[in-house]
RNA sequence: CGCGGGGUGGAGCAGUCCGGUAGCUCGUUGGGCUCAUAACCCAAAGGUCGCGGGUUCAAAUCCCGCCCCCGCAACCA
């Protein structure tokens, strides 16, 4: 059977993290399941390149955007092969092979009489490329969704008729209830549906790095469109060669596109709907997973919480941390990534439960039957039931893990881990071995171990490769697929080597932000250092060593003089009344005394300030500071605080008596 | 009424769609074993499944209402 596996195309304007090693490691482990399951794999992964947004930030870094993709889309590279990822095919929309298909697509749909100029003008947010609605600003000027200033744009766009596919889009949800995983959004998408689409904009003329909208000088191609065809890119769409045309034929539809919950409407209305007017097959299934948490925050490199895979692969191992990730996030949810959590998963599970088992199998084979399996000719109740177990574990993990349910996977691979611990404990082959007589019920408990770690190891493969690699090399067994996976078949007689421990014990957890790895949020977040980077290497490329992320000096802050000083007017105010602004977090409204005048200012220090402690005080502000709009109210001036790190605030204060209300500070 | 997620033994979670003895991991206590990475195994203690109402023979699960927590967003001028 054929199966189309696609990972988004990543967003090449930021550093790749945790939530881009997850969403492909699951993809992976999902590919590897169904090359097991005897599946012919495809499975597709890239990078998107294209948009505004990375215009100006290879503006910004000095350099074209060419080279800037360049440097950046190597990083994920590199990446991936240090993650073991098993892609066929890394896609980048910079790629001539994708403009020929956008290119395609693009005419299709305009022949199709789905697109149509339309002049449009709107405030735009450049940050997520999208025309804001007017009422959806916040304070009038701020995107909802990432907080940036949008900007007015007047332009003369084409516009995909998506309101056209409404019916046909809630048509199709509704014959496909299990179309997008999880329940819950399936429903998201069937509910934006029924409040009806707006049709789509699709081109922009505002920039230029993008792929030319055919014959139309000026425009090029929107963001989405250009993305979401790369699914089609990559299987031959587009290309006219006989053979392209014959394996697209072969190879499309996809049968999952893997997300993440927050381009879900992009994928499962957008997607659906182009692919509709172009006349081409939906793809089979939408998968959508959810998000990592750090600390109950959602993981992001503006909060500077961004975990980096690469701190945690070379402390626990590729293996351990592929485990992880997988073990510890159920298919649609969001999970927390922790350290201690980490740390417990590999200790408990990949070192206790599994490593040790490995040895003590293994060990006792080598010791009590000269290392080569023997046959099991006794027989009672436990070795039945051990078999069951295997056989029932087989069953589950393996229709598991082909559904991506890689939590539902593992917790049944571990069901036989245990048992398999409860087994030789029941069954004393070390105590067998000192009794003659008992021979039988020894070599046929050792067999069962030797089969069942076997069988264990063969359902790790997806998760773990090289650790399953090495579980069959102390075991003497050859990779084979999971079709004829059956307990009991292992061959006696086979060469059993006494494994080194396959997870040693750490002693303690890593941290990301240990001092070990000095973490530098400005440079990891610095599009300017994106581009020097690495040449981008092929896809097949073999795992490259981590490169250690070069630390900068801190510049050295500049000097000013006394008259640039003497700009900023520092003033002594009282406080008249304070007052908390509603629905803020961090904000007191506060009417202040500055001498000649009192006026309204906004001041960030509700988390260590009770506003009623606020009246009378006496507070140094900066007098000349433009009016800044916060939260709706119009701030006057600054009050000055020491703002440790994380820390709360504190304010200036005076000796007392406190001096009047607008005299100088300097 | 901004959007979203959640409240299940000490901790972290599954189970909730498709009602039917409340489950897993860690931790705690006691015991067993000595093959094994001081690992493994057994047992015990520990839960009004946030609160209130409703439906039902039966509710963690379905319906209604409420409370609380967290994230996003807004914010440190």
């Amino acid at each position: 059977m054929h199966f189309y596996l696609t990972t988004p195309i990543y967003y090449v304007n930021a550093e790749p993290h945790l939530g881009h090693a997850y969403t492909t490691i699951l993809a992976d482990a999902a590919a590897r399941a169904h090359r097991l399951r005897g599946d012919d794999v495809i499975f597709l992964t890239g990078t998107d390149e294209h948009g505004q947004k990375i215009e100006r930030s290879a503006r910004k870094a000095g350099v074209e955007p060419r080279a800037f993709v360049d440097g950046v889309a190597a990083k994920f590279q590199q990446l991936f092969a240090e993650l073991s990822i098993s892609n066929d095919d890394f896609i980048r929309t910079t790629e001539a092979r994708h403009r020929l298909a956008v290119e395609t697509i693009w005419r299709t749909v305009l022949a199709r009489g789905d697109l149509y100029k339309a002049k449009y003008e709107g405030w735009y947010c450049t940050t997520d490329e999208l025309y804001v609605p007017e009422t959806q600003l916040v304070d009038g000027s701020l995107c909802p969704t990432c907080g940036g200033k949008v900007e007015w744009l007047e332009e003369e766009n084409y516009k995909f008729r998506l309101s056209k596919y409404q019916p046909a889009l809630l048509d199709w949800y509704r014959s496909h209830p299990d179309y997008v995983v999880p329940q819950a959004r399936y429903n998201e998408v069937v509910a934006f549906i029924e409040r009806g689409l707006d049709d789509l904009s699709v081109s922009r003329t505002s920039f230029t790095w993008g792929i030319p909208v055919p014959d139309e000088p000026g425009h090029v191609v929107y963001v989405w469109f250009d993305a979401l065809t790369n699914y089609l890119t990559a299987v031959g769409y587009g290309d006219p060669s006989p053979a392209a045309r014959a394996r697209f034929a072969a190879r499309w539809p996809a049968d999952v596109h893997l997300i993440g919950k927050e381009i879900v409407r992009q994928h499962a209305i957008y997607w659906p709907a182009f692919l509709m007017s172009a006349g081409l097959p939906l793809p089979r299934r939408i998968v959508s997973h959810g998000w990592w948490t750090m600390d109950g925050a959602k993981m992001s490199k503006s909060l500077g919480n961004v975990v980096r895979p690469r701190v945690y692969v070379e402390a626990y191992g590729l293996d351990a941390f592929r485990y992880y990730v997988l073990r510890e996030m159920v298919l649609g949810a969001d999970a927390a990534f922790t350290d201690d959590g980490l740390h417990a998963r590999y200790t408990a599970d990949l070192a206790n439960d599994l490593g040790n088992l490995l040895s003590r199998a293994t060990t006792m084979i080598a010791r009590y039957c000269e290392g080569a399996v023997p046959a099991a000719v006794f027989r009672d109740a436990l070795d039945v039931q051990l078999e069951e177990v295997a056989g029932a574990v087989i069953a589950e993990a393996t229709e598991a893990a082909a559904n991506f349910e890689f939590s539902r996977a593992l917790t049944a691979v571990w069901r036989l881990v245990n048992e398999t611990n409860r087994y030789l404990v029941s069954r004393e082959p070390w105590a067998a071995a000192r009794h003659p007589e008992a021979r039988p019920r020894l070599e046929a408990t050792l067999y069962h171990a030797a089969d069942v770690l076997r069988v264990i190891a063969m359902l790790v493969e997806p998760v773990m490769p090289a650790a399953a690699a090495s579980m069959r090399a102390s075991l003497g067994v050859p990779l084979t697929s999971w079709i004829d996976l059956r307990p009991s078949t292992l061959v006696p007689g086979t060469r059993v080597t006494p494994a080194p421990p396959l997870f040693p014990r750490k002693d303690s957890p890593v941290s990301d932000q240990s001092p070990a790895s000095p973490v530098t949020p400005q440079i990891v977040t610095d599009p300017a250092r994106d581009q020097q980077t690495v040449p981008a290497q092929p896809p097949a490329a073999p795992p490259v060593p981590a490169a250690p992320a070069p630390v900068e000096s801190p510049a050295q802050p500049a000097r000013i003089g006394i008259d640039q000083f003497m700009n900023v007017e520092l003033r002594v105010a009282r406080v008249l009344a304070a007052e908390r602004v509603p629905k803020s977090k961090k904000l007191i409204r506060m009417t202040i005394d500055v001498g000649t005048e009192t006026r309204t200012l906004v001041a960030g220090i509700a988390e260590a300030y009770a506003p009623e402690a606020l009246v009378n005080r006496h507070v140094v502000i900066v007098a000349n500071l433009q009016p800044a709009t916060l939260m709706g109210i119009e701030s006057n001036g600054m009050v000055l605080a020491a703002s440790p790190e994380g820390g709360r605030p504190q304010l200036i204060t005076f000796d007392e008596p406190a001096p009047p209300p607008g005299t100088r500070v300097r």
